[in-house]
RNA sequence: GCCAGCAUGGCGGAAUGGCAGACGCGGCGGUCUCAAAAACCGUUGAGCGCAAGCUCGUGUGGGUUCGACUCCCACUGCUGGCACCA
């Protein structure tokens, strides 16, 4: 065997052997230790894979092989997530059907995928395009607008009236234009479907806190749902309806001075005098294209103008001012507040504007002017002196109820999902519109609706999807009256396709049900989820509902998908994102076909703590490449002793120090240090002179197996290993072989190093004590003072300080 | 504005409160070569010194400790999330 390291050959023919010998795919029913590995699957994308792709799946790889080595039956599939409007836009921008496109792409990431090596189950894959699929998507959809969870409803999209089409929120910048034509954006009114994931609130929160999930990504699902606990309060207006508002701080009610509504709200123009009306009118007018194009802002949030008439203050009866301003937003709480200036930065700049009363009341604090309010109350009749906020918000909140003028209360910013899309390539919503019936449900024997072939997907103009334009698809008759019908032309949100795919996978080759009962129950939840914090909310919170709702209607009998949860980092380059733009793109197969999928993902792994943000930097492939070639060269020495060689006593001792390292790094997602430990060992290797043991490189191949997957498998079978190098036990680590016999312990004086010892390892604190204080060094620098203290820690280091 | 996280050589990054900079990249010097590449060997935080060695050094300022990259307080900067959420 030579030493040339011909990574495409050698990759090539134990990719080859894998797949003839079906190494990946699991037996699904007859596995002992099922161990689910799953890993956002990618969206298909006309560049093909990037770095980010190859890293999570190179740490994500690793780590499932690493499980399958301890012992367990490791299902680890892989997909695609290739419906959605990034398609759809960039299929209208270069001329192609996107249709054409993703099929393209598909198998260009299917072959990138392919070449990293992972041990991926070919066998069982999805793809959220494919009728296959989408018809259980559609299912789903049924399954939960039958059991409650789905409804339609009035609600505004954003829609360019350049390119007269309906956007995605994050197709509107941040200055309320259009990613695409710079129009500014407006709104329109559409009636949509929503899918009920309040009705799993409080639970989405509570469960959080079981688990096992980066901290991280829970913190970002809290706020998301942001729970606020407080009080529904009613203000009295003569001669009309009360004006509710809801408050975090009814403690403070003695300092409300003023009201304030969204200039949406429903009774605005209800509560304007008439002297006013036209003026109210108007801001109203301002205020709604404010919203619509984004251009909220510091300055106008203390504009507003007084509507002319006064609530009353229930527990001061006071006359209050009530105002419209941009700063009380119609889709929270009440859509309406009491403004406390003294204790809130907003109200209070509201408040200087228009020369409205401050009331301070709350006291002891240090710092004057508004502030988040903790300490007594003060101003509050008979309620001075309680500490605020608490117990002073539960007795005041308890006044107001005992007066009929509140209750407690709990807002969520959580809202429903909305999942129409007014777009052409996604899964089609399975609901007919009957002109007698009303909006009926596709019957499940007729599904899948099949997205349509049409030649123009362009947007209609009207607010509609491009399928609007194809009677054929739309016209049907009505499935309860027979009637004609018209089918529902939008399209569901991408989440929708990737909120289930994991239950899928495990039996993505039945198409007589969306998920196997039996199948399900052995391999759900999900054993370990690795993804992308950018999923942390919307992703995983969708796929958490559809779980809830799906065991409550006794589909599953698990109420959370993803057991455990860890974030990846992402890689940049230069300090900033990858993106065509800044013509920083790494193209991945270019690195592969250089240097191979082991040295890249040895180098990907290498480049720091997976969950971080690392750098990609250019020349940094060069150490991992080197060290392989290093190993093949270690291996050669092995090959050409023809007898077997002993193990000395350091070689063993490095290779165990390797192997624990190893088995604590890779679990704790340590890719990088786990690495620079191999990286010593075979250090170790080189500069021993003599034969090298046989037992350094089995190891070896045990040890690089998660990593890098064809090498590993190479030395074990030069070595004469039983195939697959995969299917062997992790190593042990032995720990009696480890210890030096030997260890250097420093000797400071006042904390400073100035000598060292070389003692038998364990010397007891005495012995190194005297043998410190020996030292012709450490006497020169005592100069024959007596040290006061003396800290000794074993094997490590002797700390004497001197007086003074 | 609020909430997280981070800050260490030229660069990526290591360090249960106990020798800061492991490991790797890059640089420099050398071996091999007609030459270059590759590979291999040595060297590489800064300053002072002929040298033994000394001093300084983990964003800034304080603190705790015999001893702090590590713990505490304040600040600055960067990254991510949320953003008039009452």
């Amino acid at each position: 065997m030579t030493s040339t390291y011909d990574h495409r050959a050698l990759e090539a023919k134990w990719q080859a052997r894998w797949q003839e010998t079906g190494l990946d795919e699991v037996d699904l029913v007859g596995a002992r230790k099922p161990y689910y590995n799953l890993m956002m699957f990618p969206y298909p994308s006309a560049e093909g894979l990037h770095v980010g792709n190859m890293f999570a799946f190179s740490g994500a790889d690793a780590h499932g092989r690493f499980e399958r080595m301890r012992g367990f039956d490791v299902f680890e599939p892989i997909g695609f997530d290739a419906f959605g409007i990034h398609s759809e836009n960039f299929a209208l921008k270069v001329g192609r059907h996107p249709r054409e496109l993703i099929a393209t792409n598909v198998t260009r990431f299917r072959e990138q995928l392919m070449r990293l090596g992972a041990q991926f189950d070919w066998s069982k894959t999805v793809d959220t395009t494919d009728p296959a699929y989408y018809r259980w998507t559609q299912w789903l959809f049924l399954t939960l607008w039958k059991g409650g969870f789905a409804y339609r409803a009035r609600r505004n999209v954003k829609w360019c009236p350049q390119d007269l089409t309906v956007l995605a929120d994050e197709q509107v910048l941040a200055d309320g234009t259009c990613e695409r034509c710079g129009a500014q954006v407006t709104e329109r009114e559409l009636e949509q479907w929503f899918l009920r994931i309040t009705a799993f609130t409080e639970r989405l929160l509570a469960n959080l806190d079981g688990l096992d999930w980066s901290e991280n990504t829970k913190l970002l699902q809290r706020h998301w749902i942001g729970r606020s606990q407080g009080a529904l309060i009613d203000f009295p207006i003569e001669g009309k309806a009360p004006l509710r508002v809801f408050s975090t701080r009814p403690d403070t009610i003695f300092g409300a001075t003023f009201m304030v509504l969204a200039p949406d709200h429903q009774r605005t123009l209800e509560l304007t005098a008439p002297a006013v009306q036209a003026t109210v009118a108007e801001f109203i007018e301002e205020a709604a294209r404010r919203r619509i194009s984004g251009q909220r802002g510091d300055e106008s949030s203390t504009q507003g103008v007084a509507l002319g008439s006064d609530a009353i203050n229930p527990l001061t009866g006071k006359p209050i001012p009530i105002f419209p301003s941009d700063y009380v937003l119609s889709g929270y709480g009440t859509g309406a507040i009491m403004a406390v200036p003294a204790h809130d930065q907003r109200d209070h700049s509201f408040a200087l504007q228009h020369h409205l009363p401050e009331i301070e009341v709350v006291s002891g604090n240090d710092s004057p002017g508004p502030h988040g309010g903790t300490g007594a109350l003060i101003n509050s009749a008979q309620f001075n002196g309680l500490k605020a906020p608490e117990p002073a918000r539960e007795v005041i909140t308890a006044a107001l109820v005992e007066a009929g003028f509140g209750q407690a209360h709990i807002t969520y910013k959580l809202r429903d999902w909305g999942i129409s899309r007014q777009r052409y390539w996604g899964c089609p919503i399975p609901a007919i519109h009957c002109p007698t019936c009303g909006v009926v449900p596709v019957p499940e024997k007729d599904l899948p609706v099949l997205l349509p072939y049409i030649e123009d997907f362009r947007p209609l103009g009207t607010g509609e999807s491009p399928l609007a334009r194809d009677p054929e698809f739309f016209r049907t008759t009505c499935p309860q009256c027979g009637g004609d019908a018209r089918r529902d032309t939008d399209v569901s949100d991408t989440f929708l396709d990737s909120s289930w795919y994991y239950l899928r996978y495990p039996s993505a080759d039945r198409d007589d049900v969306p998920f196997d009962p039996a199948l399900t129950r052995k391999w759900l939840p999900v054993t370990y989820y690795d993804g992308g914090n950018e999923h942390a909310v919307l992703h995983l919170l969708y796929s958490r509902f559809v779980t809830m709702a799906l065991e409550q209607l006794g589909y599953l009998d698990f109420d959370e998908p993803f057991t455990q949860f860890r974030a990846h980092g992402m890689i940049v380059m230069g300090g900033a994102k990858m993106s065509k733009s800044r013509g920083n793109v790494v193209v991945p197969d270019e690195y592969i076909a250089r240097f191979g999928a082991d040295a890249f993902r040895l180098y990907l792994l290498y480049l720091g703590p997976y969950p971080e943000t690392l750098n990609f930097v250019d020349t940094g492939i060069n150490g991992p490449h080197r060290f392989i070639i290093q190993v093949l060269r270690l291996l050669d020495q092995v090959e050409a002793e023809s007898m077997a060689t002993p193990e000395p006593a350091n070689l063993a001792r490095a290779r165990h120090r390797c192997i624990r390292q190893v088995t604590v790094d890779t679990p704790e997602r340590k890719y990088n240090t786990a690495i620079a430990a191999m990286m010593i060992f075979v250090k170790r290797l080189r500069e021993h002179d003599g034969p090298v043991p046989k037992a350094a490189l089995e190891t070896l191949a045990l040890l690089l197996a998660p990593y890098c997957p064809h090498l590993a498998e190479e030395i074990w079978e030069r070595l004469g290993g039983a195939y697959s190098v995969h299917q062997q036990p992790w190593p042990d680590a032995d720990e009696s072989l480890i210890e030096d016999d030997e260890v250097v312990v420093v000797i400071c004086i006042n904390g400073k190093k100035r000598d060292q010892i070389l003692v038998p390892a364990g010397t007891d604190a005495e012995t190194l004590e005297h043998s410190a204080l020996a030292l012709p060094r450490i006497q020169q620098w005592l100069e024959g003072r007596k040290p006061e203290r003396i800290f000794v820690i074993p094997d490590r280091q002797v700390n004497l300080v001197l007086p003074g």
